[in-house]
DNA sequence: GAAAATTCGCAACTCCGCGTTGCGATAGCC
DNA sequence: GGCTATCGCAACGCGGAGTTGCGAATTTTC
């Protein structure tokens, strides 16, 4: 992020104003990325609610009508803030047991949930932005594709004998990934390891007692 | 809940106002109520972003002064519309056996979380009106309340030999919990009798298998 | 290396919701 | 029927959403 200075240009500036952010001649496509990462940090810190188009500009060292150019309007700047950094997909683990398997799946999710990168994004999936329909799309259709992305790791476990038959990979990931959200978006507790392990613990034990069977 | 009359004198009540729109000569503690009643309608419909002070009014069949008149600003207005449906508990059940109670509970749940009158509370409870120390407050306490009264249900079941001693009742709630949250939070997906039970059998099951022991 | 085409900063504007104030109207209470 | 608290109403200042016109800086192009 701070996709701005490099200042390349040997010329003195003569931009006498005291401006300690000076990201002034950052052109073209780099507005737009600075832009959109100043969207996200203002959605981690204050929310889609309090988000105001023109301290997302401040932040960014762009004028207001510099972003209106760009975004139609305050919710297409969130979206594109949002979509554009959705594009990173947890590696699926492959280490030959289930629940190794497991086990690191829950942890990377935990990790890539509380990196820095990804807070500002996923604190604003859950609250008012996901009202936006494009938002709403976008959740949806990421949860499919990780689920679809996932379900081999499922699968290659039955076929081991690991699992019974019949188990459906959605109803066993929706077990493993609650626990997380339930303390990322409701108890507001901290993430670590700890819940990862649990978390694979309890759908591990769900899961060879065959509770994930398809109905 | 509605936290007035409980006429206990013998009078008969005279409050047999069938009133959902003429709200006029409703003066005093009615207005208060229609308003607040009015917050919740919209924080389900609009959500707290977009919810709006002056919609809120005409909604209530109120003038805008009239709210500021009770309400110092907006987040005292949500917060209280929020506080104010909260009181009302889940009732704990006690049918002699882990598993029943573990499934009623379960569906008490959901039908308290499915409620219409709920609807709204738990829609901005989880929104961005959670960043409003308030009402993180009111979020921290209720689950802190709630996992507190719940507790005997699994004290007994430990003492019953039901469960593993040790078992830690918070930490089996979560599991409870957990699965319906991530179907009306992050999922969209609807709630049911059988997400409840779905979420009691994989509770159950990790709970006997000592998963749930204090660490 | 300079003109031409983009892109950006800046000021000024409209619109709308927040929150406030003063005054007149009305409802509830005795 | 009169008194008083409460409410409706109009009007205001403030700030953020978007818009527009113009000048300046930058990038591109030759």
């Amino acid at each position: 992020m701070n996709a701005q200075n490099t200042d390349r240009t040997g010329r003195k500036d003569r931009t006498d104003h005291p401006e300690p952010p000076p990201a002034r001649q950052a052109r073209g496509p780099k507005v737009q990325a600075a832009v959109l990462a100043a969207a996200r940090q203002e959605l981690a810190e204050a929310g889609y609610a309090a988000l105001t188009v023109e301290n997302v500009a401040r932040r960014a060292g762009v004028h207001k009508t510099t972003v209106y150019r760009r975004w139609k309007d305050r919710e297409t700047l969130v979206t594109e803030a949002l979509t554009e950094h959705l594009a990173a997909s947890i590696l699926i683990p492959d280490t030959g047991a289930f629940e190794s398997d497991l086990r690191e799946l829950a942890r990377r999710m935990v990790r890539s949930i509380t990196s820095v990168d990804e807070q500002g994004v996923t604190a604003a999936l859950y609250s008012d932005a996901g009202r936006l329909p494009e938002i709403a799309a976008v959740r949806q259709g990421l949860f499919a594709d990780r689920f679809r992305r996932a379900a081999p790791l499922v699968e290659r476990a039955v076929d081991r004998g690991e699992l019974p038959e019949g188990t459906d990979p959605a109803l066993l990931l929706k077990s493993l990934i609650a626990p997380v959200y339930l303390r990322l978006l409701v108890l507001s507790e901290p993430l670590d390891d700890a819940v990862a392990d649990h978390a694979a613990d309890i759908t591990l034990a769900a899961a060879r007692a065959g509770l994930f069977r398809r109905t």
